[in-house]
RNA sequence: GUCCCGUUCGUCUAGUCCGGCCCAGGACACCGGAUUUUCAUUCCGGCAACAGGGGUUCGAAUCCCCUACGGGACGCCA
């Protein structure tokens, strides 16, 4: 804001590939400084090799910032006065700046391609993030190729300089080239917009910046796992930005009003995908019941399938024990499996050792619970701890050898709250099903 | 090779601008304990860093220089 003059930001990918974090982050803060500031934030395509660009890949990009929360005030399918955005209809408005070169002997053809000559001179580039930082570009370079279509360097400029941009937020992968940036800025009589050069995101581990390539790099693989987009988001925020008070799950609107140029890192961030997890787990954790069940349902339909599902309060209360203990909505169809499946799988080995070690333990919970009539949790508990205590033996003892005889696992939610939705006629059927096998 | 940027716990970071409050704080991971029920939840505790060397100063993570290491750019890719 600073300066008084319009805060307008873009975000200039080229649909070359799939929506990686990287580019996502870069999306974010430019999208969280023109929220701060109340400016706007611009999506332009940079769709210049059209041999690489598909339309597949600019609809994943489309549906990633969505899915991400960040909506743009101009772009594709928004609009806006400084349209088109995509670069590829915007051939008429290279032409006219090219022709600016032209007169001003800026500009010259060889091998077919038409090149812009440098000043020789070096340029600062105004950078909010780095101080200003000086270099020369040595070498002429091409601004529009032999096939007539802009470069990337002059078509970026152009659009940047035609659509007002005033803050330039991008990849420190672009430092370098903003030399060439300046010099064409300059040539145009212009004023160079603040420049903001961003930490790059490198990988997990190894050397090396975060590619497409790698799993774990692209959006789409966490939309997929089912990861809350806000805790992506969140997470985000934090690769080369901190609201340094020590608060990191912050709500977007607190984000936003402490977000700020001046406090991003200059050192590059690798990427920890343990690190998400645990914040996506506090977000998941976090949710209302009613948010929980309307995102683990259509989940669970698509792995269950819908029959499976009819029951609608049990599906409630399944989803109401397990919220507070599952890692992620991507593990929770393996999670509750039980509790919609007619007969869990019984893993051989642990059958064998449990029917050795505890099947009178077995027995006799189930003959306790034949006659019971209640079947709460706190029913069962009482019910458990007088049953050990008779038996001399502890709840433990029981614990295992019951949760794996009716759900197959040995990890789930609370025990007694699992059992009592399961219901005593799905406990019973089970622990029969568990013994009678036993006498085969 | 040339040029540019960077360097605090294993990782993300606070502190660096305006040197003393920092024998360096928070989080993830890891390790241990508690929740007289497992556990992947929750709570408590622990381990662990100023890249190295010179300077400046009464005093440096903080300022200056050098070295090392890491990253990036040097395309008719973006």
């Amino acid at each position: 804001m600073g300066d008084g003059k319009k805060v307008r930001v873009r975000f200039a990918p080229s649909p070359t590939g799939y929506f990686h974090i990287g580019g996502a982050r870069t999306a974010l803060f430019n999208w969280l400084y023109a929220r701060h500031c109340q400016g706007t934030f611009i999506l332009r395509i940079e769709d210049t090799d059209r041999s690489r660009s598909t339309d597949e890949s600019l609809h994943t990009l489309l549906d990633g910032l969505r899915w991400l929360g960040l909506d743009w005030d101009e772009g594709p399918e928004a609009g806006g006065a400084s349209g088109p955005y995509l670069q590829s209809e915007r051939g008429d408005i290279y032409g006219q700046y090219l022709e600016r070169l032209n007169e001003s002997g800026r500009s010259y053809e060889r091998d077919g391609a038409i090149w812009f000559r440098v000043s020789g001179r070096p340029v600062t580039i105004q950078d909010v993030v780095h101080g200003p930082v000086v270099r020369l570009e040595e070498k002429d370079f091409v601004i529009v190729r032999s096939d007539g279509s802009p470069s990337f360097h002059f078509a970026n400029v152009v659009d940047d300089l035609a659509m007002e941009i005033s803050h330039v937020i991008r990849g420190e992968d672009h430092l370098s080239n903003a030399s060439k940036h300046v010099e064409l800025f300059q040539a145009f009589g212009a004023i160079p917009p603040q420049f903001a050069h961003i930490p790059l995101i490198l990988k997990t581990s190894g050397p090396g910046k975060m590619s497409k390539r790698e799993t774990g790099a692209l959006v789409d693989e966490y939309r997929a796992r089912h990861y809350l987009p806000e805790a992506l988001r969140n997470y985000l925020c934090l690769l080369g930005w901190s609201p340094k008070n020590d608060l990191e799950i912050m709500a977007i609107d607190d984000i936003i009003d402490r977000f700020d140029l001046a406090g991003i890192n200059r050192s590059n961030a690798r990427f920890d995908e343990k690190k998400l997890s645990h914040m996506n787990g506090t977000y998941l954790r976090r949710l209302s019941k009613k948010n929980f069940f309307l995102l683990a349902h259509p989940i669970l339909a698509e792995k269950f399938g819908p029959a499976a599902l009819a029951d609608g309060a049990y599906v409630a209360k399944v989803l109401e024990i397990c919220q507070e203990k599952v890692r992620s909505l991507e593990e929770l169809p393996a999670f509750c499996a039980h509790f919609f499946q007619k007969n869990p799988e019984l893993d051989a080995a642990l059958w064998e050792k449990f029917f050795r070690e505890s099947a009178a333990c077995l027995e006799e919970f189930l003959s306790a619970i034949e006659m019971a009539k209640d079947f709460t949790a706190d029913d069962l508990e009482d019910l458990l701890h007088h049953l050990a205590a008779a038996g001399g033996r502890t709840a433990r003892d029981y614990i295992h050898p019951i949760r794996f005889a009716c759900s197959g696992q040995l990890v789930g939610p609370s025990f007694y709250a699992m059992l009592a939705t399961l219901g005593a006629g799905r406990v019973r059927d089970r622990l029969r099903r568990f013994l009678d096998r036993c006498r085969q």
